[in-house]
RNA sequence: GGAUCGGUAGUUCAGCUGGUUAGAAUGCCGCCCUGUCACGGCGGAGGUCGCGGGUUCGAGUCCCGUCCGGUCCGCCA
């Protein structure tokens, strides 16, 4: 037998018995006449002890075995005389009487410990190494647990997981689509699905009023440390619901897990339009475990001779309070925070209400202390306060404030990581207007439905048109959207034909789901949730690549097998593919 | 497509305004040590400074190009 214990079960209840572990050589201590050794596999570490006096030939093997050896181990569990309170096995170790080397190893190029020494590209070289390490380990023993209890929940509330095809149909709206040569059929390509929104659409239709899928879905856009271009979703489909309906339904999922996985009880979840967050808050997906909500000034800050402002569309600010004794480098810092090109303001404004009641701003030769002790009150601004105020173009100067809300929640410590702030951001635009391209795209998919009192926009003011569209937003992050969708062919046909479609078009292209609802289609919608963004919440982290068995990296690159490869000119010729170069 | 930071020992990094033989920590190897658990002590090996070109008496250091990696913008229905 190998094993008869895992390395992370042992206690004071079995000192006394015969035992025999198998796994990794973690570390070994010398110590001369005694030699330590750590044996570590996905449970535990256990100490097994040498002695040189008791049986110096099995001691003498044992200091040669090296870091990450396989070895299996024979002997007997004894209560250490020196305890280690640190380690869940502490109290015992195992005095050796025989062992088996199962594996030798090299030594791993870097430290197999939470605190390692290897650098990202190295540990994604040699991912099963770093895969040994716990914290590693437990990310992916969070997300078993997140896709357990997802399954459990929507398993008692009567969903069917239905598995959908991964090679579909190329389609040009939305992201750049990963695509399959067909050799059957040359010239053809099939194409990675970057949802299975229309075959779960198409489900609704087949009568499966709940549908779910824990899915890998596919997009060919560059990545970032939360985006791959591989990605899990769970994707839902309730038929005979409303927003309501689904709202409640998977707030629910959400508490659930919450409540599982964190043993965190929530309460209900607020809700927020997308218009008014993004007034308050420059995002659509603000991060509301620190306030620091937009203030507008227009009226008290134009008309004083001040060309910025006087010119602006739009002048807004936020209080970072208390931060009046802000230095003039830290004042720079921020200004050239902002004035950098990823976030595109050309200024920064300040008034600092200082603790003695005086307003002092970089603005003073515009502003008299009365004109800035009105905007301060319009914040509600108290002595020892700082305003910090932006102004141009509406949409970009309420994003750009956005960024620096962030920038300062972040400075200022107020988003910490066990603090979990959820929110739907519901009502967003049908529509999306493109200055590039001169039309209208999709703000969500073509497929959602528009609220049924704003129908009439969509010939005079689509850019106007509300969807029954929502986002779950925790912390900042989107971890899910989804909407009600149209389940009528004439408002598709019309949705398509806003979103410059002709009518060929539409039909070569989703054809398949305007002629099924033709034949009865229920009313439905759903929702999807980045089932990887949400582990990574969950967890603590900052990258969804610590949440994956085997991520890519920023390239799109897996380092490990080296992948994306070419291939052989034989496999190109069956294909019928020719390379430009 | 763009911005920005980085690439020096197996690994993580330091190396100033260019100037002897490129350092530290850790890991690795050897010797010593009977209660360690980041054990400790002594000794040792280990480098194409990403690559190519340029400036200079002299380049890890400055300049240009290029490759690789991180973060971000664009992009991500």
């Amino acid at each position: 037998m190998l094993r008869t214990h895992t390395c992370g079960e042992l206690n004071m209840d079995h000192v006394g018995l015969e035992v025999t572990l198998s796994g990794w050589i973690q570390r070994s201590r010398d110590m001369g006449g005694l030699t330590f050794i750590d044996l570590r596999d996905r449970y535990g570490i256990t100490q097994l002890v040498f002695n040189l006096e008791v049986n110096s030939a099995l001691c003498l093997e044992a200091r040669k075995l090296g870091r990450e050896f396989v070895i299996s181990v024979n002997g007997k569990v004894a209560e250490r005389s020196n305890k280690n309170p640190k380690m869940p096995t502490g109290d015992i170790e195992i005095l050796a009487d025989s062992f088996t080397v199962l594996n030798v190893s090299k030594t791993p190029p870097f430290t197999i410990e939470d605190n390692t020494d290897g650098g990202e590209e190295l540990r994604m070289k040699y991912r099963y190494l770093d895969l040994r390490r716990s914290l590693n380990r437990k990310n992916l023993e969070l997300r078993h647990r997140m896709g357990i209890e997802t399954r459990n929940y929507l398993n008692d509330q009567k969903f069917l997981e239905i598995e959908t095809p991964y090679m579909i149909k190329s389609t040009p709206e939305g992201a750049r689509d990963f695509v399959i040569p067909s050799r059957m059929n040359q010239g053809q390509f099939y194409a990675l699905p970057q949802s299975p929104q229309t075959f779960k659409q198409l489900l609704m239709v087949a009568g499966f009023d709940r549908y779910f899928q824990i899915v890998r879905c596919f997009r060919d856009e560059d990545l970032r440390a939360d985006r791959q271009p591989e990605f899990t979703q769970i994707d839902c489909e309730m038929a005979f619901v409303t927003q309501e309906d689904i709202l409640n339904t998977f707030e629910g999922l959400v508490k659930h897990l919450f409540k599982t996985v964190l043993n965190i009880s929530m309460d209900d979840f607020p809700r927020m339009a997308y218009e008014q967050a993004m007034n308050l808050y420059g995002s659509d997906k603000p991060d509301l475990r620190f306030g620091m909500t937009f203030t507008e000034i227009n009226e008290l800050a134009k008309g004083k001779n001040f060309r910025v402002f006087d010119d602006a569309e739009l002048i807004v600010g936020l209080n970072a309070s208390g931060c009046s004794e802000y230095s003039r480098k830290q004042l720079d810092e921020l200004t050239d925070f902002v004035k950098r090109p990823q976030v595109g303001a050309s200024g920064l404004v300040y008034i600092r209400y200082g603790s003695d009641g005086i307003p002092k701003s970089s603005v003073d030769k515009f502003y008299t202390p009365e004109d800035l002790l009105a905007i301060l009150h319009k914040f509600d601004a108290v002595p020892g306060d700082l305003i910090l105020l932006l102004a141009g173009k509406a949409e970009k100067t309420r994003s750009a404030l956005g960024t620096l809300r962030l920038e300062m929640g972040k400075r200022l410590n107020l988003m910490q990581a066990g603090d979990f702030k959820p929110l739907w951001v519901v009502d967003f635009p049908l529509l999306e207007w493109d200055e590039d391209t001169r039309r209208f795209y999709a703000k969500h998919h073509p497929f959602t439905s528009p609220k049924p009192e704003d129908i009439p926009l969509l010939d005079t003011d689509p850019g106007a048109v509300r969807a029954n569209a929502y986002d779950l937003v925790i912390n900042g992050t989107e971890i899910g959207g989804g909407s009600i969708r149209i389940h009528n062919k004439d408002l598709q046909k019309k949705m398509f034909q806003v979103l410059g479609f002709t009518d060929e078009l539409a039909q070569e292209q989703f054809g398949f789901l305007m002629n099924a609802f033709e034949y009865g289609a229920p009313p439905h919608g759903g929702i999807a949730f980045g089932f990887d963004r949400w582990t990574t919440i969950f967890g603590g982290g900052d990258s969804i690549r610590d949440f994956m068995a085997f991520p890519k990296n920023n390239s799109g690159r897996d380092v490990m097998i080296d992948s994306p490869s070419g291939i052989s000119e034989e496999q190109l010729k069956e294909l019928g593919i020719k390379l430009v170069r």
